[in-house]
DNA sequence: TGATGTGAAGCGGTTCACAGCC
DNA sequence: GGCTGTGAACCGCTTCACATCA
């Protein structure tokens, strides 16, 4: 019903400018210009002017923004005013470890409140400070118990299509997947996908550009 | 000189291509059509031509595409022939532990060939298999002997922007950043950001946007 | 003067629709 | 009939340029 008025690139450097003026305030700083954010954050003045006018008319002409009046409207167009739950799955694999025990997610409101492995060694082991690893068979239950909104997948590539369906059949609205395998969302689940392959491919073309430009016209050989 | 004539979206969806074309050609699988892809990966099939218009008329009308001929014409175009070597900066965390011991990058032709840290504790170190833990002012020297062409930024967000000086000095073209904290390109470095934070956040948008479409206008309150 | 807010133009990428070929 | 290749239309986002206001 209501339009999706905010463009998805305008939230996603919402975050960028949040983080950024978290810095700010920390330093006590409390007015900021477009042109500073745009320096700062590799962006074009008149971009950043456009993003925060979803937040409404908060700047002031000849003056810039409030520091702290930004990040208040931010945090609240991103929904990070309540503490989300996170649950993760692969958690005793490396990345999913890693990524459980990361302590920035808890600085911006999301609580890791469930971690899952299929391996049968490690379910029932603890990660310190976080939880115990329960069976991926619990997680429709689980994550209806404890109200887990978001899923985090951290499991090997061969069996994320199987954990996809575990994950549509738990009721969760939204995934953040790390598995080298593009997940598509549905008209019920959200699907966020990082995907360190890729990038890691998309700098080796650039790098093989810059070496064709040099040697010959830029045609594969 | 050379226009850039591939564009950037297209890349990445190389990358995608990529990968699943490996899959059918495991699966013994000869051919396939843009529809299949395009169903599979959640893409439009225009698309899938258009991208692969880019490798050259590679389709045969009413047919559709050679896999193999595919998937060696996008090894070449994302520069994957040739094995790239990387490096990791704050191979000690646990982020970075996880990423140099990831057995995907291999497959890929990329081989980990220097892990770097700050820390004094963990220099000298070894990881199996991977190797031994640098201290990070050896980066340039490291740099330069082994040929490393991509480096990848797994330190702290407080100490991410010193780390990008050294980087800069090292001479490296290519870098792939985890710290959630923007580093930009410039003419001589290359960097494709990786923030999970801000992929978490704009999940947690979505979210949301579908509670208050529920229950009330969208207006944020 | 100095900064925001914004219509309009510009640009890059996506999708359509159909011609061309198997 | 089936599938590719592609000009043209379309769409969303970015950038410009300037009116507006402290």
């Amino acid at each position: 019903m209501t339009k999706n008025q905010t463009p998805q690139a305008t939230i996603k450097r919402m975050s960028i400018y949040l983080r950024y003026l978290n810095g700010l305030d920390n330093d006590g700083i409390k007015l900021v210009s477009s042109n500073d954010l745009a320096i700062k954050l590799g962006l074009n003045s008149a971009q950043v002017r456009k993003d925060l006018t979803y937040l409404g008319e908060l700047g002031r002409r000849g003056v810039g923004y409030s520091v702290k009046k930004l990040r208040d409207h931010i945090v609240k167009i991103l929904g990070l005013k309540t503490i989300r739950k996170i649950g993760i799955i692969g958690a005793a694999g490396r990345l999913g470890t890693a990524l459980a025990m990361y302590s920035g997610f808890e600085k911006r409101n999301f609580k890791v409140s469930a971690l899952f492995d299929s391996n049968s060694a490690s379910i029932g082991s603890e990660l310190p400070g976080i939880g115990i690893i329960e069976s991926i068979e619990e997680l429709e239950n689980i994550v209806r118990e404890r109200g887990i909104e978001i899923l985090v997948v951290c499991v090997p590539v061969s069996s994320v299509k199987s954990v996809f369906e575990k994950i549509k059949k738990s009721g969760v609205k939204a995934v953040l997947n790390f598995a080298p395998f593009k997940l598509i969302s549905t008209d019920d689940i959200c699907v966020q996908n990082v995907d360190f392959t890729t990038e890691l491919e998309a700098l080796s073309y650039k790098l093989r550009v810059s070496e064709t430009e040099i040697s010959d016209e830029g045609v594969i050989v």
